[in-house]
DNA sequence: CGTATTTTGTTTAGCGTCGGCACAAAGACA
DNA sequence: TGTCTTTGTGCCGACGCTAAACAAAATACG
C-alpha cells in the first residue's frame, strides 16, 4: 500500500483501510494493484462497487437533475428531471427526492446522505437561497431545511438522521473539479462559470471552498470589464462581467437573435461549435473572450489562485480562442507577465452534481464510524 | 482562569500557563486579577514585562524603524531611522539591524526572533520583494535571506538560530490589527490602506494570512474605479484605485501643488485636518471616498468579508466622511443592502510593525520549548 | 462572625491516537 | 532454491488530553 506516502505509518494507513472495508466503503483486492518491481506488492484498494452512494441534486433555470453519486464522485444513475422549475422550492424540492428515491428503489442502493446544488448564493444555517435570481423562488428561501424535511417524508431508508447538504452550483462544481477533475492539486483553485444564466466565482483554498462570512463571496458578476461601453447591469453598474460575457452577451455580439426553443447556453454553444468559420462569429468571440479575459485578471490580482478553470461558455470561449484568452489574462494582471497563471477547461461532465455528493460524502470521510454502523 | 473557555480544560490551561511563565514569557499574578463575583478568583496572566523581546523593524520609501516588541504587540523601544534608504537591501537593512542591535544593548533585552515589513510583496521561500515599486530596491531581491544574514552578523544573541521573517507591510498591518486592534474577533477581516506610495490590500482569514498561492494576493490597486474620467496608470489601465485614492489624487482633486518637504501621505492628512471647512478640499474628500467605496464594493462582493479596516490616507477619508464612504459601500455592493460590513479606521499605532513583531513571535507561540530552551 | 456556596487551581487516573519496532508474508532477483 | 526487498500486521510505549476528585480562596447568608 503505497498510502504510507501520505504522512502516516503503514500501521495506520492498514487499520484505516480495515475500517473502511469492514463498513463497505471500499474493497481489498486480493490481486495486488502494481507489481513489477521488487518487494511484497501492495494491496489494491478501490472504491466498492456495490457500496453505499449519496443522493445528489441540482436546480437549475431549465430544470432539474437527480443522481446516485459514490465514493469517489462516480456517477452510478442519473434521472433528467423535468424541464420546468416552479415557484414553490418545496414542490421543486419534493419532485427531486422523489426521483432520487425512484433511482435507489431499482438500483437498491444504500443511501447515506445527500447534496443539492442551486443557482444562488447559499447561506448558513438554513441553506437560505440568498440571491436565486434565475428560479422564481423567494429570495432567503431555507433550502437547506425543505430539502431536509423532503428527504425525511420520502421514506429512503437513510442512515439516520437524513444529512442534507445544499450549495451554490459552480461552488460545488469547483469542489467537483479540485478533487477530481481539472483542479486536482491545486492549493488556490479559482473557478469562474457561466451557469445557465449569468456569471459565477468560487475558491477552493487548501481543499475547502471560502464561501466568504455569509456565503456570498466571488459574486463576481459584477466586476467591470467594459467601462466604456458597457451594457447596463441590474445592479445599476454597467459593463458588467455577468452582462458582457454570459451566452445572450455572445450571441447578441454575434448578431444573432436569441430563439426560445433551447437554452441561451446551448444556442451559443451551437453558434461557436457550427459557424466559428463565420467572421462574425469568431470577432464576437475574440471580444467576448477579451471581456472575460479582463475579469480573469481582476480576480487574479486580488486572489493570486495557482490555477484557474473555467466552466459553461466560459469553457466554450477558452476552447475557441485558447491563446486570445490566455495572453489577455496574462498581460492584464500585474504578475501574470512572470509565471502566469494557467488557464484549463472543467474536466468533469455534470461537476456541480460530483460537487453536491462530494458535500453529502464529507461526513463519511470525516468520520465513517460515526455515520455508518452496522 | 478564565481560559478554560477557549474549549480547553482548566488542567491544560493550567499546565500551558506553567511552562510558559517557567519560560519567562508571562508571569503569574499574585494578586487575583478581577474580583467582585462569586468564587475563588482566577489569576491574572500577564506577559513578562521583563521577558523576551523580538526585533521588529519596517523599511517604507521614506525611511525605516526599528523597534522592539514584547509578547502581545506592546512596543518597547523604538528608533526612528533614518529618512532615506539606499538602493542597496543589503546596506539598509544591515542599519537597520545596527539600529535594533543598539537598542537590545541600551536595554539588556533578550532576543528571540526578527520580523520585516516592506512595501512589496513577498514570495517564499527567501521573502523576494517582488515589486518593490517605491523603494529604487531589484525587483525579487531576497530580502528575508539578506535581512538573516545581517542578523548572523550582528553579533546579537539570538536563540539559535536567527529566525528572520518578512512580509508586506499592509499584510503585517493587517494581521496586527487582527490580533490587537479594530480586527479582533474577525473571522474574514479585509485591510486597505494606503502606505507611504500605492494601495495595498491584505485578508486575513481565520486568522491567517492569506498571501494567495505566491505571495501576491490582494493586489488591490488595479480595480477600476472610475472608468468614465479616470487617471492613466503605470499598469496601462485607467482610473485604478492606485492612481484615484492615494495621496496625490487627493492633493490634485483639491487643486493643491504637491510639495517637497514632507511626505504626501502627511500632505493630504494635513489638508485635510487643517482645511477640511474649504469646500474645496471637503468636495475632493467626497470624490476620492466615493471611488474609495466604489473599490471596497467589488472587494465586498469577491471576498464577503465580516469586516473592513482601513489605514493610511483612507483612514484619513473614513474620519473625515463617514456615512459617505459607509453609505456607497453599502449601496455598491450586492449584500451590502441586507445587513451591510462594518468599515472601520485602524486603531494600531505602527501597526505594521507590530505585526512584523508577530511574525517572529509565531514560532514561539507554536512551540515555546522548541526556541527557548533555558 | 462562622458556615455554606461558588468558582477556580491542582493533582491523579484513564483513555485514545499515533509512532516505533519486530515479525510475518509475498514477490523479485540471482 | 535462497536471499533481498518491500509491505501487512500486531504489540508496546509515549504523548496529549479529558474527566473526576480534591484543595483553596473568595462571596453570600444566617
Amino acid at each position: 500500500m503505497l498510502t504510507a506516502e501520505l504522512g502516516v505509518t503503514r500501521a495506520t494507513a492498514g487499520a484505516v483501510a480495515a475500517e473502511l472495508a469492514a463498513l463497505g466503503l471500499i474493497t481489498v483486492d486480493s490481486r495486488p494493484a502494481a507489481a513489477g518491481h521488487q518487494g511484497r506488492p501492495s494491496h489494491g484498494l478501490s472504491v466498492n462497487p456495490a457500496g453505499p452512494v449519496v443522493l445528489a441534486a441540482q436546480v437549475h433555470a431549465d430544470g432539474f437533475r437527480a443522481a446516485l453519486v459514490g465514493l469517489g464522485g462516480r456517477i452510478v444513475a442519473t434521472a433528467p428531471g423535468c424541464g420546468t422549475v416552479p415557484a414553490d422550492p418545496a414542490h421543486v424540492l419534493a419532485a427531486v427526492v422523489e426521483e432520487g428515491a425512484k433511482l435507489l428503489r431499482a438500483t437498491g442502493r444504500r443511501c447515506v446522505g445527500a447534496g443539492l446544488a442551486v443557482p444562488s448564493a447559499v447561506a448558513e444555517p438554513d441553506g437560505e437561497a440568498l440571491n436565486p435570481l434565475h428560479l422564481a423562488w423567494p429570495a432567503g428561501a431555507p433550502v437547506r431545511r425543505i430539502f431536509r424535511d423532503c428527504l425525511t417524508d420520502s421514506g429512503i431508508d437513510f442512515a439516520v438522521p437524513p444529512r442534507a447538504f445544499t450549495g451554490n452550483d459552480v461552488n460545488l462544481a469547483a469542489l467537483a473539479e479540485h478533487r477530481h477533475g481539472a483542479g486536482r492539486g491545486s492549493a488556490h483553485l479559482l473557478c469562474v462559470a457561466t451557469g445557465h444564466r449569468g456569471v459565477g466565482g468560487a475558491l477552493v483554498l487548501d481543499g475547502r471552498l471560502h464561501t466568504g462570512s455569509a456565503g456570498l463571496a466571488l459574486e463576481v458578476g459584477h466586476l467591470t470589464v467594459n467601462p466604456d461601453e458597457g451594457l447596463p447591469c441590474h445592479c445599476g453598474s454597467r459593463g458588467c462581467l455577468d452582462v458582457e460575457t454570459d451566452p445572450l452577451a455572445l450571441l447578441t455580439a454575434a448578431g444573432r437573435a436569441p430563439g426560445p426553443e433551447v437554452s441561451l447556453l446551448q444556442q451559443a454553444r451551437d453558434l461557436v461549435r457550427d459557424e466559428y468559420a463565420d467572421p462574425a462569429v469568431a470577432t464576437a468571440v475574440a471580444l467576448v473572450a477579451d471581456r472575460l479575459g479582463l475579469g480573469l485578471a481582476g480576480l487574479v490580482n486580488i486572489l493570486n489562485p495557482d490555477r484557474i478553470i473555467l466552466g459553461g461558455l466560459h469553457q466554450v470561449l477558452l476552447a475557441a480562442a485558447p491563446e486570445r484568452l490566455r495572453a489577455v489574462v496574462a498581460d492584464r494582471s500585474l504578475w501574470g507577465r512572470s509565471g502566469g497563471v494557467p488557464v484549463l477547461e472543467c474536466t468533469l461532465d455534470h461537476n456541480s452534481l460530483v460537487g453536491a455528493a462530494e458535500l453529502a460524502w464529507q461526513p463519511v470521510l470525516d468520520d465513517p464510524l460515526g455515520v455508518l454502523e452496522p
